[in-house]
DNA sequence: GGCCCGATCGTCT
DNA sequence: GACGATCGGGCCA
């Protein structure tokens, strides 16, 4: 127990200590990289590097560490599944780079990305993140204080639950279904990769919280970047 | 206009 | 591990 909790001080030191270090070099992504399938945008998304500019607001920086494809219209589990078509889901027939955010359970939102060529909606879910920079701003949208009074208050785990999870992620970045429709490449928000890239393992396994969805719940869709702290499941 | 349900999270046991 | 919160959207009438 002490050691585990010996671990986890090692580890909110580690990411407070990020804010000093400088940036590595980051390179935007180009249109292209997002037109092809879930599958594979899902897959390289993961070391990429979030990046938020809103005017006016210090930069906020993070890491992908956890996605799932999510595969148009014969996906069950997909908001597209059929091939259903609303003004909400437009933007996932559009080109890929855009942006679509969506609540769910009422109260959280989910971040995708959408891929492929137009009319052919398919979308990468981000599902966890690691703080680079920005942690204050981050902790504040999230937790309503620092990140050292979050530590000191509630202990140094609970900065592991920061952006460990789709609704978490969009909180601690202040993103919600009103960011729902920009793109990547005209907006505050771009996707960035750093040269040379960082090495990791990465593991494949089925999508959370797809139950619903029958026999497509057993697609190996979901990915992480393995002994990542951040990812929101083993 | 009404009804049902969810690509989640936090709290409690 | 279990459960309740909470509300917009999709679908049917």
């Amino acid at each position: 127990m002490k050691a585990k909790q010996g671990l986890y001080m090692d580890l909110a030191r580690d990411i407070l200590a990020r804010e000093v270090r400088p940036l590595p070099a980051l390179t935007q992504l180009p249109p292209d990289f997002y037109q092809r399938t879930a599958i594979e945008v899902a897959r390289d998304l993961l070391g990429k590097y979030c990046l938020i500019q809103r005017p006016g607001f210090p930069q906020t920086v993070c890491r992908i560490v956890e996605t799932e494809a999510y595969m148009g219209v014969a996906d069950k589990a997909a908001n597209t599944s059929g091939g259903r078509r609303t003004p909400r889901t437009e933007i996932l027939y559009g080109p890929g780079g855009g942006v679509f955010i969506y609540l769910t359970y009422g109260m959280y939102h989910c971040l995708n990305i959408v891929c492929n060529r137009p009319e052919i909606p398919e979308a990468a879910l981000i599902r966890a993140v690691e703080p680079v920079q920005g942690l204050d701003a981050m902790c504040l949208a999230r937790f309503g204080c620092t990140a050292v009074e979050i530590v000191e208050k509630k202990g140094p785990k609970t900065l592991l639950g920061l952006t460990n999870g789709p609704g978490k992620l969009c909180q601690a970045l202040g993103l919600s279904r009103k960011d729902s429709d920009i793109n990547l490449f005209n907006s505050f928000f771009h996707i960035a990769e750093e040269k040379p890239a960082s090495d990791f393992q990465m593991v494949e396994t089925t999508r959370i919280g797809v139950e619903s969805a029958g026999e497509d719940a057993l697609l190996p869709y979901r990915y992480y970047i393995a002994g990542n702290p951040f990812v929101s499941r083993l």
